[in-house]
RNA sequence: GGUGGGGUAGCUCAGCUGGUUAGAGCGCAGGACUCAUAAUCCUGAGGUCGUGAGUUCAAGUCUCACUCUCACUACCA
């Protein structure tokens, strides 16, 4: 047993998340913090909202709320969806807690200290009319390039050229519209990433376990040269700049830092909140002196999980701030990043509200569906392609058939037959020998493919082995043994019943409830739950003679063809 | 523009350091069974692995060119 941080990538304030972000880091992250609990490893897994930046002040203001109500209130929104999608955090945090102002504070003074940080002066875009400093991207203007009249400051979306704001033609705000925008000094602090380039490259090469995607990523960034980064921003919501003693540093009133400065350092300052409301310790999780934490190779494997857009910061940034502290902080072992779902083509988009999101998922079907077709197709090597069709197909022939349909089978013909009693009698034959065999192989597969965290090739293996419970009962066939040999049915019927108990135990951390419906049907005690399987063979045999269990109700409803077409018309999926 | 992924059966995807007849699920066709949510099980059809060259005894797997597509490109997060 060992412990396991776990932390998904902070879902960022502005509004409810779609089923890409939560298919790229929220739900991959809880299906691997609930396996590893069952093999029983100590798991501490943290999340949090991403509260600051210019898009939660803009976002309040359209709300004609105050950002910190407007935060409140969309924490809790978030903080409810991903309960209901049954993702297991040790603790949902908020970027804006006190205990991640502190940290992030202590971060930068001894960053400073340790000469990584320097004042700069550069010019941003100021407009008049809404009495802020505009990130590029909210100014546009007409394209330098194409005349394209709508390009964004950062780049043109008609040319797809890159650009300076202040190359734009006749620039404007995109937050008020506003022409009455002009280019200010601004003085701001930047982190000198590029002095850390060759502890991060060795320490990149040094890394396992990363998929590609994460270390091609990582290592692009260092190969073009690594650039020192502003941390902070000309923003009123967020975390101040402050000197040691607690004032505002001079020069740095109405500015704070950047969000992605802060964010990752929430990971410890969540982990600070939770092991103040739990009176756990967080330092044996996050610090690596005093015997505590990482030393010596032993204790904590610290795990993140994101989509492929924030592995930069995972990769290079926040271990600048960990490394350039100084200070004996865990850095992260495994980066777990993903790419995007895909949906009919192009991406998911909040802004254009296309696709699926977190709220109007549950509306349409059960977190048990959900869970399952994401993380059976979670784009772990590509973009995955999301459709309708494709969802219909894994949860009626994946859950309801395969699964479901067992479970059903098997349940109601002992109810049937033999009093919904675990029957004794009969010996193993052809039939069970091959099921232990399959068992034999799939199951370490399984746990294998877990702790690697291939997700897609775990849902394969976990299909699989459903699969073979089907196959079993059609060589063991009780129904037809029972007319002529009441005993030999009844070791079909008792592998059988052990079947379901292990389908439900191994369903676990991807399809929660179904699992509990499964478990409780089958009168299994909640510490008989957990993956320690010992011996494979006596799985089969786990259940003691005469245990009483009963036949849940239908676990999985259908999807209609009739549903996929109304979902089409609702969400605009399809063609 | 630059950089990095991809382009493998009708669909969604596996294929590690190159090595016998290229795999899975879905879908499709045929068969079996009847305990079960018309579910399940078996068998089969179906691919010149984006295009064109090259290296090699041997390439989906390496090299080059081309093409399509997606992402990233540091002040959205």
């Amino acid at each position: 047993m060992s412990k396991i941080l776990i932390t998904s990538a902070l879902p960022y304030i502005n509004g409810v998340k779609h089923l890409g972000n939560l298919a790229g880091s929220m739900l991959p992250a809880d299906v691997y913090a609930r396996a590893m609990r069952l093999m029983g490893h100590e798991v501490l897994y943290i999340c949090a909202t991403d509260e600051h930046g210019t898009p939660a002040e803009l976002a309040a203001q359209a709300a004609g709320v105050d950002v910190g109500q407007y935060c409140t209130q969309m924490h809790e929104e978030q903080k409810a969806a991903g309960a209901q999608f049954k993702l297991t955090f040790d603790y949902f945090g908020r970027s804006s807690t006190p205990s991640n102002h502190a940290l992030t504070q202590h971060f930068a003074h001894v960053l400073e200290e340790n000469g990584l940080i320097e004042e700069r002066v550069s010019q941003q875009v100021y407009s008049n009319a809404d009495g802020r400093f505009l990130p590029d991207r909210y100014v546009e203007g007409t394209c330098p390039n194409c005349d394209f009249e709508k390009a964004r400051g950062d780049q043109c979306d008609n040319c797809g050229k890159l650009l300076d704001p202040i190359d734009l033609i006749n620039p404007y705000s995109s937050v008020s519209g506003s022409t009455d925008v002009e280019v200010r000094d601004t003085n701001h602090l930047y982190l000198k990433q590029s002095d850390m380039a060759d502890k991060l490259r060795d320490w990149v090469n040094a890394a396992e376990g990363w998929p590609p995607l994460a270390t091609s990523i990582a290592l692009k960034w260092l190969d073009e040269g690594l650039r020192d980064r502003a941390i902070t921003r000309d923003l009123k919501w967020g975390i101040p700049v402050t000197n040691k003693d607690g004032s505002v540093r001079e020069g740095f009133e109405g500015k704070v830092f950047y969000v992605w400065f802060d964010a990752p350092i929430e990971y410890i300052a969540a982990s600070q909140d939770w092991a103040a409301e739990t009176g756990n310790d967080w330092e044996s999780w996050w610090r690596t002196d005093n015997g505590k934490g990482d030393k010596d190779g032993e204790g904590v494997q610290y795990v993140q999980f994101m989509g492929k857009d924030n592995v930069a910061f995972h990769a290079l940034s926040f271990p600048t701030t960990l490394i350039g502290s100084g200070e004996p902080w865990k850095l992260v072992d495994h980066i777990k990043a993903f790419n995007w779902v895909t949906w009919y083509g192009g991406k998911f988009s909040t802004s254009e509200k296309r696709g699926v999101f977190m709220d109007q998922a549950l509306d349409i079907a059960p977190s048990d569906y959900w869970r399952w077709h994401l993380t059976a197709n979670a784009p772990e090597g590509n973009d995955a392609a999301f459709t309708w069709e494709e969802f219909q197909a894994s949860v009626n022939s994946d859950l309801a058939n395969v699964l479901g349909n067992f479970v059903n089978r098997i349940t109601k013909y002992c109810g049937g037959k033999f009093e919904g009693k675990v029957p004794a009698g009969g010996e193993p034959g052809e039939a069970e020998a091959w099921l232990v065999a399959e068992l034999e192989t799939r199951i370490p597969q399984l746990v294998s493919y877990y702790e690697a965290r291939e997700f897609r090739k775990a849902m394969a293996e976990t299909r699989a082995i459903w699969a073979a419970g089907n196959e079993y009962l059609t060589q063991a066939a009780p129904w037809t043994h029972y007319k002529t040999d009441v005993e030999q049915a009844a070791i079909g019927v008792r592998y059988g019943l052990n079947l379901v108990a292990l389908f439900g135990v191994l369903a676990q951390p991807i399809i929660p409830d179904a699992a509990d419906k499964i478990l409780s049907a089958m009168n299994i005690p909640e510490d008989n739950r957990t993956w320690n399987f010992g011996d494979i063979a006596n799985i089969v045999e786990a259940l003691p003679i005469g245990h009483e269990i009963s036949a849940p109700d239908v676990l999985f409803a259908k999807i209609e063809d009739t549903d996929v077409a109304d979902w089409t018309e609702r969400f605009g999926g399809g063609a």
